[in-house]
DNA sequence: CGCCAAAATTGATCTGGGTCAACTGGCTTT
DNA sequence: AAAGCCAGTTGACCCAGATCAATTTTGGCG
């Protein structure tokens, strides 16, 4: 029965049974509202490394990350690039007040978007002051966290940045995910660098220093805390 | 004279004569609302150095900056600060998702806020989604500041970032005051560094350094853009 | 005024993390 | 299975900016 309605549904999907549907900006729709928000959205789909919007792009689409990893970044002209941040499933993105996107995003090892065209949802909005208020919300949230990586970008050491990066991505793996002392890193050492304002040599070897220290133990696709109290003693110092 | 209207209106002062009232988050409200609105804040002075709010204290307020300038800042726990940003004149401050201020906020040289119990103002933006919606682009626009922030922080060479904080301190006074070259500069070295995430001795030395060369002068409270342009060279790179 | 404390500047030296370069070890391609 | 190729690691060296240490300037106040 859903997989008739599916052929019959242009999204090929419901809201309702959308992984994202308890946490991400949709949260706030009750099912009335939910089924006629269903037809705003298009499920798409990102390939490994490509881009879903550039800095410079004009707004034309919301994007609401159902499953993968986003990089968010900002290109100096001469190529230096600083990542923003790193979007996981339930993050909202593209909101802005220029008209244009104020930074890029990839996809790390593919992603899966629901896409809105920036008019209707804009319509859509316009008459849910609690679908506003709940964007509202996401946008304090972000940032609160903006902040919190300032004093990390200006005032931390290499040790702290990366500690802090760890225990701060673990956090967020685990709301989605649950708890686990192995962290999957799906973005690359480059990445990481440009997430910390580090190079990658000083973050590989970090990382090494910590594994010789007995601290972390670094596998395949991420790194596994062996001593989590003594990342959290370097992350706080 | 100015005593005798204090006397008679509760909060000192009317919000139709409000040196914000145009660009401040208010701005959405409309005459009507604006009577309303006018009991639930009142006028709060802070002098020199004053803290308004910090970081740790439960939300108890919100605060719309009418005069002066405030430094926003978070400190960790050795003591080092990172200041996330300055705010102006217009500048809406306190909103959070925790429950607690994120960061403290010390007003420099003297400030006058305007300030809003949180219950009454949550209550009487309940029903006003444009004022919600003034609000939320105030917040999208300072995440988008802190973005590019985070570029300077993580990723900019000290001249780039001295030179990048003269032009959009310059742009900021602009805005409220129109166009100068001279740009005053109310807050000390220590706050500049550590809002770029330097030492003061090095905003010192850069400071001197460009004033060698002919680019600024350094005058009494702040400085005189010599040579605009170089600066903005400076700044791109 | 002249005195004092705080803010800013300047100089000398040091170092964390950057730069440059070589190497390693998985994967893919054929 | 040989070859090639990235992503990651490691080593040697360097330098921008930090640190430490004096001055010098400024602003507030009796």
């Amino acid at each position: 029965m859903k997989a008739s309605v599916v052929t019959i549904e242009p999204n090929g999907h419901f809201c309702s049974d959308c992984a994202v549907r308890d946490f991400a900006a949709c949260s706030s729709l009750d099912p009335a509202e939910l089924r006629e928000f269903e037809h705003l959205g298009r499920r798409v789909q990102f390939g490994s490394g490509e881009t879903v919007f550039s800095e410079e792009d004009i707004t034309t689409s919301f994007y609401n990350l159902l499953d993968g990893v986003m990089r968010l970044y900002k290109l100096l002209p001469d190529g230096r690039r600083q990542i923003v941040g790193f979007a996981l499933p339930g993050d909202f993105l593209g909101m802005n007040i220029s008209g244009r996107h104020n930074f890029s995003a990839d996809a790390i090892g593919g992603a899966t978007v629901c896409q809105f065209a920036k008019a209707p949802f804009g319509r859509f909005i316009e008459s849910r002051p609690h679908l506003l208020r709940r964007i509202n919300e996401l946008a304090i949230r972000e940032l609160s966290q903006a902040r919190d990586h300032m004093v990390l970008l200006g005032r931390r050491s290499a040790d702290e940045k990366v500690a802090t990066f760890l225990l701060g991505w673990r956090e967020r793996l685990f709301s989605l995910k649950g708890a686990s002392d192995t962290v999957q890193l799906p973005m690359s050492r480059q990445d990481i660098a440009d997430y910390l304002g580090l190079t990658i040599e000083t973050v590989s070897r970090t990382f090494t220093k910590l594994e010789r220290h007995g601290v972390i133990e670094i596998v395949q696709g991420g790194i596994s805390l062996l001593d989590p109290a003594k990342v959290e003693a370097l992350a706080a110092a």
